[in-house]
DNA sequence: TTCATTGTGTATCGATTGGTATAAAACTCC
DNA sequence: GGAGTTTTATACCAATCGATACACAATGAA
């Protein structure tokens, strides 16, 4: 164990050997478009690689294999473009909660800087048994996402900021369907005004205080 | 052009030739059930010629290459599996056709003799440039589904059974993004109870007579 | 400089992919 | 019983898949 200087990264600090020639993150960004835009199985090295722009040795140095890169987007894809739903759960009411949920995936989906869709849904939804192990990934974690939508539901209602008779359960179930719902007609092509709309009907269905 | 006796199917006339040993709609549901539970890049052609218990030169001979399989794999299920959807079309009120299609969803997408989820969503949403063909398929299907649905509101909306002030077009995308949600939510694991909430949530938006 | 260490680039690995060539088997027609 | 025709079964094809071996380049430490 080395203790490093009080203020410095680690990944900053002089280690010996050959300096790599590209920033990792900027690596994971440009697999994460890859990823994002062809789904797990359909990213093949070669395109990942050469999105990347490092060679397949890199790659797998810096990265561990196929698998542990998607795993590693995901988690920058979870703290990058998905950032809005962890903030959204901060809300003051469970209503805005829902409305930055719905809004933020209309505004995310239809950037023209992102790939349509989201990684979440279409990144490994359903595909062959090599790869049954990053679609149990993605699968808990959106169940994940919907259990800390029920919890903060739970926590409205609490505040009585929702109906007596809600269920947060149903409630939470409700909305992330709509949100897995628009990442299709995302990928399906639908504009920002589109996905809008959709989400203004969908909030039609929230219970009156 | 050979004409053939009255009542008589070509299929049941003798040819010439040894005859095939297998049934090519039963096989044509098998291989739905692959292409279904791993998607049109997940499914390799040994799981599908393993699943449909042919041999690949009768899988070629017979649908022609992989690619021509899963077209008729979707026409299959739009005229089994998901036929509900062209019966709720033809429901006398536009809330039953929301309702027929929604349940009818939940029902569907519980079966425990079928896969999880849609094919028509987790077939091909994302893949790669060689599954790019088969992608815009199901995508242009979904489309021509939301289209319909918005024809079919549109009449409503004439015959009085939709307020004035309804827009057909946002009504038919929302009903699909519920629709294409639940799928998702389905391929996660959700239970037909769960769907069956989710559907009773969703109809609450819709626009009271 | 010299050594140790790490990243880069090329070339390749075995396995699997979608797709066929070929010959035997099973039928109809003559 | 052949002749002609179509399907089946085995074996195989080139291409691509994810993953590496190896030699060399580039750095810090001594």
């Amino acid at each position: 164990m080395v203790y490093l200087p009080i203020g410095m990264k680690p990944e900053t600090t002089a280690q010996p050997g050959r300096p790599r020639a590209f920033d990792p993150d900027v690596a994971l960004d440009r697999a994460m478009h890859v990823f994002w835009a062809k789904g797990y199985e359909g990213a093949a090295l070669s395109d990942l690689t050469q999105a990347m722009r490092i060679n397949r040795p890199s790659l797998y140095a810096a990265f561990g294999n196929k698998e542990q890169l998607f795993r590693k987007v995901l988690d920058r894809y979870a703290s990058g473009p998905l950032a809005y739903f962890g903030q959204a759960l901060e809300a003051p009411k469970a209503r805005d909660v829902v409305e930055q949920i719905l809004f933020g995936a209309a505004r995310m989906a239809s950037d023209p800087r992102l790939p349509a869709g989201c990684l979440m849904v279409q990144g490994a939804l359903a595909c062959g048994d090599s790869a049954g192990s990053v679609q149990k990934e993605t699968t808990a974690r959106r169940a994940a996402s919907e259990i800390a939508l029920r919890r903060r539901f739970q926590r409205a209602k609490r505040e009585g900021d929702l109906p007596r008779n809600a269920n947060p359960g149903e409630l939470a179930s409700y909305v992330m369907t709509v949100l897995h719902g628009m990442a299709v007609q995302s990928a399906g092509g639908a504009s920002r005004d589109q996905l809008r709309r959709v989400a203004q009907i969908a909030l039609r269905a929230w219970p009156k205080r």
